[in-house]
RNA sequence: GCUGGGGUGGCGGAAUCGGUAUACGCGACGGACUUAAAAUCCGUUGGAGCAAUCCAUGUGGGUUCAAGUCCCACCCUCAGUACCA
């Protein structure tokens, strides 16, 4: 008879949900562990096997450490609020609320058939009020802080979504134009006022946190590269309108005697004043042109433009008179919106000069002579043409000019930041509403703590529109704040936060989910942080992984939280692709559904299919076959315990499962969770061979593979031990976790044998055998020996218990 | 362009420190069972060669007793990012 997973599984999820097995214990004192997933966004679509790729390697990881006897936190919760569950509301009419009620609930009871083991008391929802209450909460400490300001810039609007976003979810689309992050829908720049977290006064706490923490390269890198901080210098050019200087930002100050032109954005304040009688038309124009294109436009035409404005400057460290012009490759928004044109060495510099004919002066010279000077050269190196400061190197000048200017005032270091403000506030319905009150004085009040959560209203209509406002400032009786003569004093603020808002901060709440008093209690916090393990997807690196690490650390900063970074360890999860190799889509069709592969093949099997399908951080490729095969493993599993029974260890065996439990304890410590199931599927094939298997190796197997395929391991652990009844105490997955022994290690080992770095052989000898034993083995071979006759033996290198090879002359 | 991964059989992928390259699985081939097929089970399976043997980890060099692994140069590919002075 085949193994009826459908049974098997169903009695022991409703079993281990009944005494919640896997809960979690607040100040216990085993060692704690706090494992983490990032949250999924419960969408229309139901759970994809994307999101048990995500989980299920943490979920078995997690199953290890309890078994080790941790003291685990492995939560689960919904980051419910955003765009996907308010279109979904516009299109069907159902409200958010509804759509993401039933929406959690399929994405509840997917997760439990997976048979993960979340600690199910400890759910959290961001668009429940008890969770957005703090969400408005932290906003408001920020807002007293200062970190939180309206401000007038340069936004990215999305007319599609109707609404702003952040730089981070603003992407590179296939034809270089700008697009949304959800939707993949182009966004333009718009002035508009919109509130800001001042992301920036971060920048060097983000950095320096980033050396405190186990995360990919890649991550660092991008997050680093993402702040973009660099040191340089604001240096003031006197032009021939003595009155109004002009202050340049440059990182090579030690290139200044190679300027030979200046640089003005055409936004650059001022810049009419600069602009000569005789140049006045073509450089308006030129200013006018290029106010009018779209950021796309501007960055799409890479050739060099520009006007000379008809004024010189003068360089402060050689009195050279050197043009301005006006040119639209300098950006606004970055440093000082002016450079100094330094062609010999900058590529922008220098292609402007060729097209405008500018000089090109060199003052570095490369430390390696000899190498041929291309132009422009970019490298630090040694100073020319630079009066006093000939002959040293880049490093050096840099140090004594950055000096000199500030002694002599006529600039200072500076450091600035690619990173902009993160645009906070969102013109849609279905998020957490801004917990403030712009007063008919003009002030901004806060909403008071004990008002707060500052629910979101229901309401009839959540159109986005065209006018910059939010569905809410439609609702008057909620936006209107009247005195008791009913007379208005103040309206609310009706924009909404963004939906990376909730999932800032969602890893604090699990800690301590039901507390009304604060977002959670400091000793609880003090226990369970930092979070050890945290798994989720590359695509977050520069948005939530970035966003959740600025909260934090201003937690810290105000008391809040007693570690500087929230996440001790952090590894992305890879891509799952569906099985022609493309990324897995409802329009092609090649969407695998977990439900119908649990349906057919079982929860067991699919967990360990996952886990054999590739590397956890990779792009792997969905192969029905491979998922028959671990299901077929599962079966093997069910059809050798009939052949248990009480018979002596053999001695083989007892080695094999000994070498099986060191490498897959191995394999898991480093998340390789597809070598650990083929070193269960080698231990499986070699008890095939065998006609009975002893009691106690199947029990050392079943506690092993447990957290892989916690429903049959339960099954076939119950009935091995002649339970009764299931308790928790005699659930497998309360069960010590397997230990390799040393001691049982074979002695004998099988020695490769090479001769001039060529295989050639193997011999069996014991663990440290002596130089002279092992000579003679090789003698004895005779195939080995045979390569050895008539050769002189020039060396015989010994790596003990490895390998051995001899060279001949 | 820059940054970070990768490149290993027909395919998915293994290979702590440099130490038997191709584990495990899929597929393919051969066989058993069957009237037959499916399922299952047992073998074989990097390439060339009758064989001894030789050749294979993107390409070309190098270091080493020994290189998929380390060093140099280059090619291809995926991801991120890009006029940031």
């Amino acid at each position: 008879m085949t193994y009826k997973h459908e049974i098997v599984e169903k009695k022991w999820r409703t079993i281990w949900e009944k005494y919640h097995l896997y809960k979690a214990t607040d100040f216990d004192k085993r060692e704690k562990k706090y494992i983490l997933a990032e949250f999924p966004y419960p969408s229309g679509s139901k759970l994809h096997v994307g999101h048990c790729f995500r989980y299920t390697m943490p979920d078995i990881y997690s199953r290890v450490l309890r078994m080790k006897g941790y003291n685990v936190l492995f939560p689960i919760g919904w980051d419910a609020f955003g765009l996907p569950t308010e279109n979904y509301a516009i299109k069907t009419g159902e409200s958010p609320k509804e759509t993401t009620k039933k929406n959690i609930g399929i994405y509840r009871e997917q997760l439990k058939m997976m048979g993960y083991s979340f600690d199910w008391d400890r759910e959290v929802n961001t668009t429940d009020p008890n969770y957005y209450k703090w969400t408005q909460w932290i906003f408001l400490k920020f807002y007293e802080n200062g970190l939180a300001q309206l401000k007038e810039e340069p936004v990215w609007w999305c007319e599609d979504l109707k609404t702003v976003l952040a730089n981070e979810e603003v992407l590179d689309g296939p034809d270089g134009e700008k697009i949304s992050e959800r939707g993949g829908k182009r966004v333009e720049r718009r002035m508009m006022k919109q509130w800001v977290l001042k992301i920036t006064e971060y920048a060097d706490k983000l950095i320096e946190g980033l050396y405190t923490v186990d995360y990919p390269k890649s991550i660092i890198d991008a997050q680093i590269n993402w702040i973009g901080k660099s040191n340089g210098a604001r240096v003031r050019f006197l032009t021939d309108k003595t009155e109004i200087p002009i202050e340049i930002f440059t990182t090579r100050i030690d290139t200044i005697f190679g300027a030979t032109f200046i640089a003005l954005s055409p936004e650059y304040p001022d810049i009419e004043k600069f602009i000569k009688e005789d140049y006045k038309s073509q450089v308006e124009e030129y200013i006018t042109k290029a106010k009018n294109k779209t950021e796309v436009e501007r960055m799409q035409n890479k050739e060099k433009t520009g006007e000379f404005t008809g004024s010189y400057a003068i360089n402060p460290f050689n009195e050279e008179k050197i043009p301005i012009y006006t040119a639209d490759f300098i950006l606004p928004g970055y440093g000082t919106g002016a450079i100094m044109g330094v062609p010999a060495h900058d590529s922008r510099d220098y292609e402007f000069a060729t097209k405008f004919n500018i000089p090109i002066k060199r003052v570095i010279n490369p430390i390696d002579q000899d190498s041929l000077q291309q132009m422009p050269f970019e490298d630090d190196g040694i100073l020319i043409n630079s009066q006093f400061y000939d002959g040293k190197t880049s490093h050096d000048a840099r140090e004594e000019m950055l000096q000199w200017i500030e002694d002599t005032k006529i600039g200072k270091r500076e450091t600035h930041y690619k990173l902009r403000d993160w645009i906070f506030s969102r013109q849609r319905y279905w998020g957490e509403p801004i917990p403030l009150i712009h007063k008919k004085n003009g002030e901004i009040e806060e909403v008071e703590e004990k008002e707060l959560p500052l629910e979101l209203p229901d309401i009839e209509d959540y159109k986005p529109t065209s006018d910059g406002l939010s569905p809410l400032a439609k609702i008057k009786d909620w936006v209107e704040i009247k005195d008791e003569n009913n007379k208005i004093i103040g309206l609310r603020e009706t924009n909404t936060m963004p939906n990376w808002a909730g999932s800032c901060w969602y890893y604090l709440r699990y800690i301590d989910p039901k507390n009304d008093k604060e977002i959670a209690s400091k000793k609880l916090m003090d226990y369970w942080l930092p979070v050890d393990k945290y798994f989720g997807g590359g695509e977050h690196t520069t948005l939530h992984l970035l966003y959740s690490r600025f909260w934090h650390r201003f937690l810290y900063d105000i008391g809040v939280v007693n570690t500087q970074e929230p996440y001790k360890f952090r590894r992305n999860t890879g891509l799952v692709l569906g099985s022609d190799g493309q990324k897995m889509s409802k329009s092609i069709g090649n969407v695998i559904n977990p439900d119908q592969e649990i349906e057919k093949y079982g929860a067991d099997a699919l967990r360990i299919y996952i886990c054999f399908i590739g590397p956890y951080d990779g792009t792997v490729t969905w192969q029905e076959a491979g998922l028959a095969a671990c299901r077929k493993l599962v079966e093997d599993i069910y059809t050798i315990h009939k052949k248990v029974s009480d018979i002596e260890d053999d001695h083989k065996i007892k080695g094999a499962i000994n070498i099986m439990v060191k490498n897959i304890t191995d394999d898991i410590e480093i998340f390789h969770m597809n070598t650990a199931i083929s070193e269960i599927m080698i231990f499986i094939n070699l008890l095939k061979k065998e006609t009975k298997v002893s009691k106690n190796t199947w029990k050392i197997f079943l506690r092993c593979i447990a957290p892989f395929a916690p429903f049959i391991t339960e099954e076939l652990w119950q009935d091995i031990n002649g339970n009764k009844e299931w308790t928790e105490n005699n659930s497998i997955h309360l069960q010590p976790y397997p230990e390799y022994d040393p001691k049982l290690e074979s002695k004998q080992i099988t020695m490769p044998i090479q001769i001039n770095g060529k295989f050639r052989g193997t011999i069996e000898i014991q663990r440290g055998e002596s130089e002279e034993e092992i000579k003679k083995q090789i003698y004895n071979n005779r195939k080995v020996s045979d390569y050895l006759k008539n050769k002189n033996i020039k060396n015989f290198i010994i790596i003990k218990d490895k390998i051995i090879n001899i060279v001949t002359g």
